[in-house]
DNA sequence: TTTTCTAATTGAGCAATGTTCAGTTTTACG
DNA sequence: CGTAAAACTGAACATTGCTCAATTAGAAAA
């Protein structure tokens, strides 16, 4: 009731993306529920939109948090893989969107009305995933000054990515695929090969 | 009131789809209301569950109806393009994904609970889309009984799918990339070739 | 023809949602 | 200490998916 002393301004955008996060991962996207949140967080609905201005713009917040978590997972997927640093790539993407599918769904489903949902952070968020593929990529390619060589990193992105909604939608299992993760591997292979 | 003698079973089946199909197109999946697909049809929520037991079976119908459009507009684009087919498709794909982006993003942010939602009809109108891409991957492949062709197909799917996700998801706007067709195309080639 | 039966259709009722905003409370500042 | 600004609440509103008793139209039986 009024205000409260227990959260500054960025702890309580901190704790509200949490408990988003929180109820995200467990319910999915259809079921999420502003209300919920905030009352989670001890809060009402009304200090969402005291926070974030909308609800959309929560949802874009928790989902450039994962992109950050994702972010994380894969490079310890480099760290601790061996040397087929694509493969580690690959598997991770697959890996993540297994592990959290809601979270990973939510990404994708999430439809911003207006580009300016997304706020700077969120972009910055957003591009760091981006960047590890493209110097993975690079590094592998005999040269890596290849012109448009972050326009085909990001290709090969969008190449597992397909894949990997295919797993996540169920569309595969109903394909009766066995194996997606080693066919988005094999493409990614196919393609990089024909760069040299 | 009452039974209606204007429409049977089935027409009333098949006027609830396409009512629901162009309202799916204009407002979303987001903004999608069993209420307002009833009142347009000349019919009140409750005939709804009536006639397809819940809402998201209805969402699965209108959906399995999008795959039967969408195959319908591939083969006319195999018709009338000329001889490299496989861009044909690619190029298809996209289209039709860009001239109905509500309806295609439905598509695949329908999450259906069980996969018992989806009857023995959906699965057929969907199974043709995948059908029409086999054939024509195995018409260029110098070996059409290669093994796994059929499996090969669907990974070329899954990696145009991946790009046209992120066309429509805003993705690639983000990323500022002036040509995800050609890229999508660029590596369905690159695959295609290694499989030579 | 009249009555009876059955299946289709309605729409009120329920719990829940996103969003707004007038009012209340707390804190910071003069 | 008093005042002004900022934070927070929760009732209000329109809308949603879903259920189900009541109604009604048409077919079958008398």
């Amino acid at each position: 009731m009024g205000r409260r002393s227990d959260h500054t301004r960025e702890q309580l955008r901190a704790l509200l993306i949490a408990e988003g996060h929180k109820l995200l991962a467990e319910q999915g996207l259809g079921k999420f529920s502003g209300r919920e949140v905030a009352k989670r967080a001890g809060y009402t609905v009304g200090t969402i939109y005291n926070v974030f201005g909308s609800l959309d713009r929560l949802v874009a917040a928790i989902n450039s948090h994962t992109f950050l978590l994702w972010a994380d997972f894969l490079r310890e997927r480099l760290a601790a893989g061996g040397d087929d640093r694509i493969k580690s790539l690959v598997e991770g993407y697959f890996d993540f969107a297994l592990a959290h599918p809601n979270l990973w769904s939510a990404i994708y489903d999430h439809r911003l009305v207006d580009a300016d949902e997304l706020s700077e952070t969120d972009y910055s968020q957003r591009a760091a995933l981006t960047a590890i593929v493209e110097d993975e990529v690079r590094a592998v390619l005999t040269d890596p000054t290849m012109p448009g060589a972050d326009r085909f990193a990001r290709s090969l992105i969008a190449t597992v990515h397909g894949h990997c909604s295919y797993v996540v939608s169920g569309t595969f299992a109903l394909l009766e695929e066995p194996d997606p993760v080693g066919s988005a591997l094999a493409r990614v292979r196919e393609c990089l090969a024909a760069q040299k």
